[in-house]
RNA sequence: GCUGCCGUAGCUCAGGGGUAGAGCACUCCCUUGGUAAGGGAGAGGUCGAGAGUUCAAUUCUCUCCGGCAGCACCA
C-alpha cells in the first residue's frame, strides 16, 4: 500500500472535485493503483477523493486480491454469457483464494466448458475493459432486468433494502448489478487465474430454492502466485487423510456401509492407542468409565427429545422382538440411564461419567467424506452431572484437560468459542443467567483466550467449542462442552440435597476429540501421516541388509517386543534401499537397518523418517532410545 | 438429499460397438545388494449391479449402488 509522507501536500494541490485517480496520478501510481482505501471502505478510483485519510492499493498490494478475484469473477460472467447466450447471472463474489459465480441455465456446465471460458476470459483481460460505475433508479434496473430475463437478479434488487444505492459495473458491452468496487480495467486481473471446477448450488444458500451451477475459479496477482497455490493444493491432496488411509494400510470403506470405517490392524492400532491415551487422562482427572448399550427401545429416544428432532437420521432395529429399537446416535439418554438406576446423593457429586461410545447416525450421502464425516464413529464422551455451584469448578477442569490432551497430539493453536443463549431456547431467563455465568467464570479463571458467538448455544444451554489449527493453517472444531438442565430433567435425573429434598442435576455433556475417526483424520493430515511415535501403528521395521544378518534381526525385534515396542522384521531378499521405500511410502517412523557390521557389533542403525541417520548406536541404547521416544506422553 | 463428474487387475490409471491394456503390488527364478525402485518370467478382470437398444454392449440409453467436487445438512 502506498502512502505519501506529504499526502496532505499531495491532496492540496488536486481540485476540490479530483477522484481516486486523480490521487494515483499525482501520486505517480496511476498505472500501477487500482483503488482508493479510506478506512474500511475501498473505493473506485472514478469515485470522489473522501474526506480523511486515504491510501491507494495498487497492484502489487494484498488487498489487491480481493479486487483482483471480484474483477475476475465479472470477467468470467461476461464470457459466460457470450458463449452461452440466455444464461443468467446471480451473484459471484470473490472468496478465499479465488471467486466464484453462480449462473442459473436449463443446460448445466461441464468440466470441458471451463477452457473454453477461460479462453475468452484472457481475451476480455487484453482488451483492458474499462469498469465503469452507474447508479441507477431502483425501477430503472428492475425494468432492465427484467426485460433481459434475469430473473434472479431483479429478485436481488427487489429485496435490496429502500435505501441502498443500485450501482451498476459496466465493462464493454457488459454490465452487472454489483456494491463494487472494482479495478480501472478488466487488464488489472491479469494472467494468475484459473477455473478450477463447477458445482451446484443451492439460489441463496437454500436447499427449497433452485439449483444454479457454480463455477470456481482461483486468482493471484502473477502466474507465479497461481503457481504456488497450486502447488499448495497438490500438497493438500498428497496429505488427504483418505490417501494416507490407502497408503499407510490403515482401513477401508466398502459400499456394503458407506460411511464406516473397515480398520485394518494398523488403523486400529492408532484408534486403540487415542482411546487409551484419552482413558487414562479422563482417570487420572476422576472421570469413571461406563458403556451402554448400542441399541435402545425407541421409547428412550422419544422421552429424551431425540426421536422427534433426529428420527431421520437414525437407524432402526428389526426383529422378531415387537419393540422397535433405534440404534444410539448419541450417548447422552444410556449416560442418565446408568445415573438413574441408583440413588445419588449430593456427597456422590460431581459424578463424571465417561464412556466411549459407538454412535451410528443416518448422515445424508453426500456429507459423508472419508473419516472426516462418517455414520459410524467413536465418541470420546463423558456426562458430569453436578450442581450448578459445582459447575463453573468442573468446567476449568474439562477446559484444562482439553489443552492437555490437544497439546499431546501436537496442536498448539488452540482456541475457544463460548456460545450463550439462543433466540429459540427453553429454560427460564434465570436458569440461563446462572448457567452462562458459572460456564464463564470458568473460562475467565481457566485464562485462556476466547471468542464469543452470541445466540450460538444450544437450545438448552450454553456451551464451549474448543477449536484447533492444524501444520497447515485450517481450522478444526474438536471438542465441546454442553451445558444442559434438559435432558436430566425429561430422564428425570435427580439427587438428594443435603436437605433431604431431590433436585436435578445439572448435566455437562463433554467431548473433547469429538469423534476419534474424525480426530485420527486432522492428525493424519496435520502430520501428513507421520505421525508421533507413540501413536505409529509400527515403531520400527527391522530391515536386514542381507540374510546374513536375520538372525540378529529377529532377535532384535523379539528384544523390542518385550520392551513393549511395535517392532516388525524385515528378512525379505531385497536390497534395503528398496525396503526403506517401502516402508517410507507407509510412513513406518524408524527403519533399523541391520548388516554385517551392526550383526558382528551388536549395533543398530537408524533411519528416521526425515532421513536423519543413527549409525552404530549399541543395542540397548537404541532400543533404550526408541523406547523413550515411543513413550505415551504423561 | 441436490447439481455435475467418475466407477476397467490389490493400487494408480489408459482404452473403447466385435467380449481387454500399462506401471506398481503379488507368485516363482536369478541376484546377497548398506539407506526411497536390481533383473527375468508368471499369475491375476462377470470392465460397479440390473434392464434396454443392437447380429454383437465393458463401450450407447435408462435405473440402482458406490465414490469425488461443491451446495444443503451435522443432536
Amino acid at each position: 500500500m502506498v502512502q505519501h509522507q506529504d499526502l496532505n501536500q499531495v491532496r492540496a494541490s488536486l481540485p476540490a472535485d479530483a477522484t481516486g485517480l486523480d490521487f494515483a496520478k499525482a501520486m505517480g501510481q496511476a498505472k500501477l493503483a487500482l483503488a482508493l482505501q479510506a478506512g474500511d471502505q475501498i473505493l473506485d478510483l472514478s469515485q470522489p477523493l473522501p474526506a480523511g485519510e486515504v491510501a491507494l492499493i495498487t497492484r502489487d498490494d494484498e488487498g489487491a486480491l480481493e479486487l483482483i478475484r471480484h474483477d475476475a469473477a465479472h470477467v468470467m460472467a461476461e464470457a459466460v454469457q457470450t458463449l452461452y447466450p440466455g444464461t443468467q447471472v446471480t451473484i459471484g463474489p470473490p472468496i478465499a483464494d479465488g471467486f466464484y459465480y453462480d449462473f442459473a441455465r436449463p443446460e448445466p456446465f461441464t468440466p470441458e466448458d471451463l477452457p473454453k471460458i477461460e479462453k475468452l476470459m484472457r481475451k476480455i483481460v487484453a482488451r483492458r475493459q474499462p469498469f465503469t460505475r452507474e447508479v441507477w433508479s431502483r425501477q430503472q434496473a428492475i425494468d432492465f432486468f427484467t426485460e433481459k430475463g434475469e430473473a434472479f437478479k431483479v429478485e436481488l434488487i427487489k429485496d435490496l433494502p429502500e435505501d441502498e444505492v443500485i450501482s451498476i459495473y459496466r465493462q464493454g458491452e457488459w454490465l452487472d448489478l454489483c456494491r463494487g468496487p472494482h479495478a480501472p480495467h478488466t487488464g488489472h486481473v491479469g494472467e494468475g487465474f484459473k477455473l478450477l471446477r463447477v458445482a451446484g448450488a443451492y439460489w441463496r444458500g437454500d436447499h427449497r430454492n433452485a439449483m444454479l451451477t457454480r463455477i470456481y475459479g482461483t486468482a493471484w496477482r502473477t502466474k507465479q502466485e497461481l503457481g504456488e497455490h497450486l502447488e499448495r493444493l497438490e500438497q493438500a491432496r498428497k496429505r488427504d487423510h483418505r490417501r494416507l488411509l490407502k497408503a499407510m494400510d490403515l482401513g477401508h470403506f466398502e459400499p456394503e456401509c458407506p460411511g464406516a470405517v473397515f480398520w485394518h490392524h494398523r488403523g486400529w492400532m492408532i484408534h486403540r492407542q487415542m482411546v487409551s491415551f484419552i482413558r487414562a487422562r479422563r482417570e487420572r482427572a476422576g472421570y469413571q468409565e461406563v458403556n451402554t448399550p448400542e441399541i435402545l427401545d425407541r421409547g428412550l429416544w422419544e422421552r429424551s427429545g431425540h426421536w422427534e428432532a433426529f428420527a431421520e437420521h437414525m437407524f432402526t432395529v428389526n426383529s422378531e422382538d415387537p419393540r422397535e429399537y433405534a440404534v444410539k446416535p448419541m450417548n447422552c439418554p444410556g449416560g442418565v440411564t446408568i445415573y438413574n438406576a441408583g440413588i445419588t446423593s449430593y456427597r456422590d457429586l460431581p459424578l463424571r461419567m465417561a464412556e466411549f461410545g459407538k454412535v451410528h447416525r443416518y448422515e445424508p450421502s453426500g456429507a459423508l467424506h472419508g473419516l472426516m464425516r462418517v455414520r459410524a464413529f467413536t465418541q470420546d464422551d463423558s456426562h458430569i452431572f453436578c450442581t450448578v455451584e459445582q459447575m463453573t469448578q468442573e468446567c476449568i477442569g474439562i477446559i484444562d484437560l482439553v489443552y492437555d490432551i490437544y497439546k499431546a497430539f501436537g496442536f498448539e493453536d488452540i482456541s475457544i468459542k463460548y456460545a450463550d443463549r439462543p433466540e429459540v431456547r427453553i429454560g427460564s431467563d434465570e436458569t440461563w443467567d446462572q448457567l452462562e455465568q458459572s460456564l464463564l467464570a470458568a473460562l475467565k479463571k481457566s485464562g485462556r483466550t476466547y471468542t464469543t458467538a452470541p445466540g450460538e448455544g444450544a437450545f438448552y444451554g450454553p456451551k464451549l467449542e474448543f477449536h484447533l489449527r492444524d501444520a497447515i493453517g485450517r481450522s478444526w472444531q474438536c471438542g465441546t462442552v454442553q451445558v444442559d438442565t434438559n435432558l436430566p430433567d425429561r430422564l428425570g435425573a435427580s439427587y438428594v440435597q443435603e436437605s433431604g429434598d431431590r433436585a436435578p442435576p445439572v448435566m455437562l455433556h463433554v467431548a473433547i476429540l469429538g469423534s476419534i475417526e474424525r480426530f485420527m483424520g486432522i492428525v493424519l493430515e496435520h502430520y501428513a501421516g507421520w505421525l508421533p511415535l507413540w501413536l505409529a501403528p509400527t515403531h520400527a521395521v527391522i530391515a536386514t541388509v542381507t540374510d546374513a544378518s536375520a538372525d540378529y534381526a529377529r532377535e532384535v525385534t523379539d528384544l523390542m517386543r518385550t520392551k513393549g515396542l511395535r517392532a516388525e522384521a524385515d528378512l525379505r531378499n531385497e536390497k534395503i534401499g528398496y525396503k526403506i521405500r517401502e516402508h517410507s511410502a507407509r510412513r513406518v517412523p524408524i527403519v533399523v537397518t541391520v548388516g554385517k557390521r551392526e550383526a558382528q557389533e551388536r549395533t543398530l542403525s537408524l533411519r528416521h523418517h526425515d532421513g536423519r541417520r543413527e549409525d552404530g548406536l549399541p543395542l540397548d541404547q537404541a532400543v533404550q532410545a526408541i523406547q523413550a521416544g515411543a513413550a505415551v506422553p504423561a
